[in-house]
DNA sequence: ACGTTACCCGTG
DNA sequence: ACGGGTAACG
């Protein structure tokens, strides 16, 4: 009767406050994850609950397998099999810190809700049916080539064309049985390509008739100018070719400088540059301006449709753009997937509700954007602005006595990230956070 | 300078 | 026609 933790994972106590991987991992960041259907016969874990997928992703030397529960993420890495039994220990620990790298868990996502409903009525109106949607922080090549393909398309077709780069310009590492009794035995997964696999001239009309379209061209000559420019002799270390190190470095740079570096790509203007910055370059406060993102301005934030409902030119980027980072502040690229998920018709059960359905969220200012009523939430540490205290008041009114009880529970959860890893159960998890580790400072943001 | 247009290809 | 756009024209 068994509180079972799956064969072979370890447990990781995480709220689904903090990540929902059902939401994140199609949202339309990442275009690679496997989401494989688990048999309804699987156990229930530790809190409860039964996991209802498992989640793959093939990195450079392994696969990472995922499962959630209420609270805990579960996670074991596959290699393969010429990584010798002594060292797999090791390799497990770097797992763990891929994942809370990956998805940046020292980052307190509920406060930044928190902040955001706040600051903002059409968030705070969303913050409950779309909980745990945070930023992942990708690897920026992969990523640069994704959005590259994402231009003119849809979040099918994308899936769809990564997955084809990867299986004709990637050897495959390993294979996989599949966790449920599907049709197929098993998957075989294929790391990302490097930019040298793409760079090559040929590689252009090939993906063209894979059905790439005018994106053929675009995913070569990018590559091959990665490639031209810092050259191919793999870091034995990394793994990673010398263009994809200087990829990252752009972390390094302000936004202003990054962006530019990136749209001197082809293939890339403002929009894919700027999700490039967001998903893997730690701008934070970028927001890519799409038809969606400026529908969701208009509809909900005031923005002037005036300027006809025509063609996304820079100017119009530039207002859509600021007017909601005034809105969300520091963070507004990781809010701003919030609402862009909200909107995908995949998750179409749960649209923004439109104005008549709930009148008090509107914001009642026409469009006026007086800068002094825009609380920066730079840090979730930092004091709620004063501008904001009505509005706060009015919040706390409607909300619940249960969510109170709800944060509370979340906030004290999270110094234990800072634990570990080994494979605990429910009742020594419930011990430690009784022993009450104080919640000191809680996890902030800005570090 | 800014506003238009063609572009691959799958869906409704 | 339209999709999470971009490059190449007038």
């Amino acid at each position: 009767m068994s509180m079972a933790i799956p064969m072979g994972f370890h447990a990781l106590p995480l709220p689904l406050a903090q990540l929902s991987l059902a939401a994140v991992l199609k949202c339309g960041q990442s275009f690679r994850w496997s989401i494989l259907p688990l048999p309804t016969s699987e156990l229930p874990v530790a809190d409860g609950s039964v996991p209802a997928h498992e989640y793959r992703l093939c990195l450079r030397d392994r696969v990472v397998c995922l499962r959630q529960s209420r609270d805990a993420l579960f996670y074991r890495s596959v290699f393969p099999a010429s990584v010798p039994e002594e060292s797999l220990e090791t390799k497990e620990a770097e797992t763990l810190a891929w994942i809370r790298d990956y998805f940046q868990l020292d980052i307190d996502l509920a406060e930044l809700y928190r902040q955001w409903s706040l600051a903002d009525p059409v968030f705070h109106r969303l913050q409950d049916r779309f909980e745990g949607i945070r930023m992942l922080r990708q690897d920026p090549f992969e990523n640069l080539i994704s959005f590259i393909c994402s231009s003119n398309n849809n979040i099918a077709r994308i899936t769809k064309m990564v997955k084809s780069l990867c299986q004709h310009y990637s050897p495959p590492l390993l294979s996989l049985p599949l966790p449920s009794g599907s049709t197929l035995p098993e998957e075989t997964y294929h790391p990302f390509p490097p930019p040298s696999a793409l760079a090559p001239p040929e590689v252009s009309a090939k993906l063209r008739s894979l059905g790439f379209g005018y994106r053929a061209d675009f995913i070569q000559r990018t590559a091959a100018m990665l490639v031209g420019a810092h050259g191919v002799s793999r870091h034995p270390k990394t793994l990673m070719e010398p263009s994809e190190e200087w990829l990252i470095t752009l972390r390094n740079m302000a936004t202003p400088e990054a962006r530019a570096e990136l749209l001197k790509f082809v293939g890339v203007g403002r929009k894919v540059a700027d999700c490039v910055l967001l998903m893997s370059l730690d701008k934070r406060e970028v927001i890519p301006v799409d038809t969606h993102v400026h529908q969701i301005a208009i509809k909900h934030y005031g923005l002037k449709s005036a300027s006809k409902t025509a063609n996304m030119n820079p100017k119009l980027y530039d207002e859509v753009s600021t007017k909601l980072a005034s809105v969300w502040g520091d963070y507004a690229g990781w809010a701003h997937s919030v609402l862009f998920t909200s909107d995908l018709k995949s998750f179409a059960s749960y649209r923004i509700a439109s104005t008549p359905a709930s009148p008090s969220l509107t914001p009642d200012r026409p469009s006026s954007s007086s800068p002094a009523s825009t609380p920066s939430i730079s840090t979730p540490t930092s004091e709620t602005p004063t501008t904001t205290t009505k509005r706060k008041r009015a919040l706390s009114a409607e909300k619940p006595p249960a969510r109170t009880a709800r944060l509370v529970e979340i906030a004290d959860s999270l110094p234990e990230l800072a634990i570990a890893e080994s494979t605990y159960s429910l009742a020594e998890r419930v011990k430690r956070r009784r022993r009450g580790a104080p919640s000191s400072q809680p996890l902030s943001p800005a570090a």
